[in-house]
DNA sequence: TATACATAAAACCAAATGGTGTCATATCAA
DNA sequence: TTGATATGACACCATTTGGTTTTATGTATA
């Protein structure tokens, strides 16, 4: 959880505990207080997932009063998105491919 | 590497080696020596990737001879992009988050 | 048949990961 | 001010991960 970002989000989203952390923030800001309610695990580990979520910056946080309130960040995900849509024309169908194709015609 | 399923795919894809190994399975089928010439990583470690890759599903093999030719199944990805496409909404743009703040404020 | 080639299998290692529990600190509220 | 609440900071632990080297096995081919 250091300053330099240690954690991509590819690495991330690797854990489900985190990709459920990211649903849960989907729908509202939450402390961690809060968060912990939704995970049987301890709060240090709810905490130390958040850190690697922070790391990848898939998640913000502010403080208030006693409460840390972190927030989705999910620009990150486009990352991923673009990266695994390279492959759908390998299984969509038949029209993704010819589309694919005609577009990558057009921009070059 | 067992044969229940260890490995998921966001695990599998979070791995840069893989994600590489991936990219070049996309353009040809390849056997573990084409492979590990792309890397400067031993042979095992090529193999252990492989096998990962392998037990998410990302990946199919076939003997030939003295060689072992890998073939990418991407099939699994499609996982992965629908849970990425979830969270476009609130990158997207202003009209969908719009809509999400209107159905939001109706839900409560 | 020898030999070179491609892969398999095993033992080993350091570091990272995902988890725990304990204690300290800051803040709100009675 | 005192107590409850929310988080921060540690120290610790077992397992997994990503890598290595060494040794064996199966397969073409000169």
């Amino acid at each position: 959880m250091s300053a330099a970002p240690k954690h991509d989000v590819y690495q991330a989203i690797a854990d489900s505990s985190r990709r459920e952390m990211l649903m849960l923030l989907a729908k509202n800001d939450a402390s961690i207080k809060e968060i912990s309610e939704h995970f049987s695990i301890s709060r240090t580990a709810i905490v130390k997932h958040l850190n690697v979520l922070s790391d990848a910056k898939l998640v913000s946080d502010r403080k208030a009063g006693r409460s840390k309130i972190y927030s989705l960040q999910p620009e990150q995900l486009a990352e991923v998105k673009e990266w695994v849509s390279y492959f759908e024309q390998f299984w969509d169908n038949k029209i993704s491919m010819l589309k694919n194709l005609v577009e990558s015609d057009f921009e070059e």
